[in-house]
DNA sequence: GCGTTATAGTTTCATTTGAAACCATTTGCA
DNA sequence: TGCAAATGGTTTCAAATGAAACTATAACGC
């Protein structure tokens, strides 16, 4: 019969990964779940995907951001952004103007109607957050945190 | 003038997010990044998206899985499930054979060509695991394992 | 000033993705 | 048995996404 492979012993470099360990897997599952509740809070209910709250999110905290600056705090790409707003600003929600010295750029911020829903779709954010954290006790949630600032120092 | 809506007191519920500190972002953020240099590494070098490597991942654990046992390991739906095993059968990477009692059921296995790249990319995955683990200390490390295993207890 | 290069943002097009409809087979049960 | 409901898996269609091309303005070098 012909040679068969076959996985390599448990401990060996190249023996199957077992993704219920493997520490991104775990991150992933993580990061999907606690997403997709607070994004099912708010989605269907105000007609807003999530790509749209990240942008009224930042725009809440710093009013007047120019569009590439809105990409780098939500970590999203100019493409997505441009979209987003381009929503936004058809629904009434965003306010775009045009910055005084440089005409490429827009000046954003959150329009009273944006405001509104922001006032009412923040407190579901962190509510949902509260839930996740409720899990761990005090000790816990102090080591996460500082576990989540080493890794995400310097970029990931 | 008119009365303008402003961000509350920072301790208000309704208060404008930080995101830089709102833990559902930074668990999303970190999980793309990690995924993200992991499938840099395999992806364009063995012609292997994401969604397949996992399929490939179960598949050299669990030989003899069907489609909807992978779908379940892997947290992936059906629909992706069946769309990346169809390139993979395409690809000579997975064998693909029905039920003996269900004729609706696959059986699935890597073949010998699959068992080749996983047995390539397997190291390359613990290897960036590796480099994420080695920002913390082995104390940190154990606090995460023991986090984590809270926060994914019982779906998410 | 004037042409070149860089930047802000949008549009286009091709690919990916997901929901719902669909087909085949099996299970539950009258 | 035989028929309704459930299950495994694929296909179809519409929406989300990303890369690259494009427009407009600004900055730089001469």
């Amino acid at each position: 019969m012909p040679a068969k492979h076959k996985p390599a012993p448990a401990t060996a470099e190249h023996a199957p990964l077992q993704l219920e360990h493997f520490l991104p897997y775990r991150l992933s599952i993580l990061s999907n779940t606690v997403s997709q509740a607070i994004a099912d809070d708010y989605q269907s209910r105000f007609d807003l995907p999530v790509t749209e709250w990240r942008v009224m999110a930042v725009l809440g905290r710093y009013a007047g951001l120019s569009a590439r600056e809105v990409a780098e705090r939500t970590a999203m790409d100019k493409v997505a952004v441009s979209r987003a707003l381009a929503r936004l600003v058809e629904a009434g929600r965003v306010d775009r103007a045009v910055h005084d010295n440089d005409k490429r750029r827009s000046v954003l911020s959150l329009t009273d109607a944006g405001w509104a829903v922001h006032n009412e779709v923040a407190p579901m954010a962190r509510a949902r957050e509260r839930e996740v954290l409720a899990k761990l006790d005090a000790e816990e949630r102090a080591w996460l945190t500082r576990i989540l600032d080493k890794l995400l120092a310097n970029g990931g």
